[in-house]
DNA sequence: GGGGAGAGATGCCGC
DNA sequence: GCGGCATTTCTCCCC
């Protein structure tokens, strides 16, 4: 374990990425407590000084810490600890190890970027590239606006004149968006004096929960069934391959 | 990088969790689209077949697949791919090994719960046992209560004999928390057919955004500054050391 | 399995 | 830094 201790410090010093699979328990102290019992775990520190502790199983860390924290490796009569602090966030964590199974490290090149698709985002600029998505004559003048109402996915008028606010949702739409478009709505209405019967509210989802549509109805709001758009290719499954980029 | 790959499908066969340091693309296909350009990630893929693809940056996966993915090696006129799907999920990843720095693996054995103490239950359950926090003769009767206007913290009479409800957050009350507790309230008033002046609604939270203040003002409901409790030891930050359990 | 709500949510952007 | 909001959010619990 020694040697394994040795290697870790020297890692942490030369700011490498460093993986460790260890048994060992966790202790933390910041908006919450926490303490995780002695067992098997994989330990990773990146380079920008963030801490993963994963169990064997499952997507998320059990505990981490964000970026810029400081580790040190304190030995001491209760036995080896790695122990960290971040000043800004004021929070601690503390790693006794029991025993290291093994540890990995590289210098790793700062990565690129992901591209996604398919996306709330990507969703409110295809309705905005293409309003006859919501019908004929619908005429967006703005997307994703922040202004002092709220942030409105896309804005626009209809062939009457009349004022169309649209909450785009990439899934399911829930009471929750319904109530946001009503919050936007109201908002509006109230600030510019404009009456509630010339403004028209319109959900743009795949699909809306039935809690979702009484609310919806009873607001006297629309609901446009809408895919999210995937503009990256597509999987092709008869061939089970991904597809030239 | 063969030796490597080789080293890789014997791993994956035999369900170890296995660590890769790795040059690589990414392509994601599920209820998005993405592609990660070439560039340096760790890959861990964990006994429950779930696979993470990090940067060297950042405490969250830039990419991941959940658990019980089935993960295949595969060597074409291509190149070398690690391709991964979720049947249940409807979801596939593919990674392109470019280079290979290190591949480490452990059978790690399942490891013991997680203990957490300063959540939005544990601040409730306070409230609950310590009434006179809310204020002198407040008389909980029920917490976390599932009813069928919602979900309350904490439900009870004051002195005068008036309902009282409590919604608590862990942390900044925002506006939120303020259409919730409305939401219970309205609901609440309406079921029963009690005047609403005979509710009281009360968030508890250490502190409250200027938003929510106006918004809890206009409902006439209260706020009382109240900080989570944190049960688990003080990390004594003199001695730099977490206590004893 | 859907729905509602919390989370050490995280992360992004705008003011 | 706060605020508002999306997220392959995840997770839990109830109906």
């Amino acid at each position: 374990m020694n040697e394994y201790i040795g290697r870790v410090k020297e890692l942490l010093e030369k700011k490498n990425l460093v993986v460790i699979a260890t048994e060992c328990e966790v202790w933390y102290h910041g908006k919450v407590e926490s303490y995780l019992p002695q067992g098997d775990r994989v330990i990773v520190i990146k380079q920008d000084r963030v801490l993963l502790v994963h169990q064997p199983s499952g997507v998320n860390p059990i505990n981490y810490m964000k970026e810029n924290t400081e580790h040190n490796i304190v030995e001491n009569s209760e036995g080896i600890f790695l122990k960290s602090k971040n000043t800004l966030l004021k929070d601690y964590m503390e790693i006794k190890f029991h025993r290291i199974y093994f540890v990995s490290s590289f210098l790793l090149e700062d990565s690129k970027d992901i591209i996604v698709s398919g996306s709330e985002k990507d969703m409110s600029d295809m309705i905005y590239y293409n309003p006859y998505l919501i019908e004929d004559g619908f005429k967006p003048f703005s997307r994703e606006e922040h202004t002092r109402f709220g942030f409105i996915d896309v804005f626009g008028t209809d062939a009457n004149g009349k004022i169309v606010v649209i909450e785009c949702k990439r899934d399911f739409a829930d009471f929750k968006a319904i109530s946001q478009l009503h919050r936007y709505i109201h908002k509006l209405v109230k600030s510019k004096g404009i009456p509630e019967s010339s403004v028209r509210g319109i959900i743009a989802a795949p699909r809306i929960s039935d809690n979702a549509l009484m609310m919806l109805k009873e607001y006297g709001y629309e609901f446009k069934s809408i895919n999210p758009p995937k503009y990256l290719e597509k999987y092709d499954s008869n061939q089970k391959r991904l597809f030239e980029y």
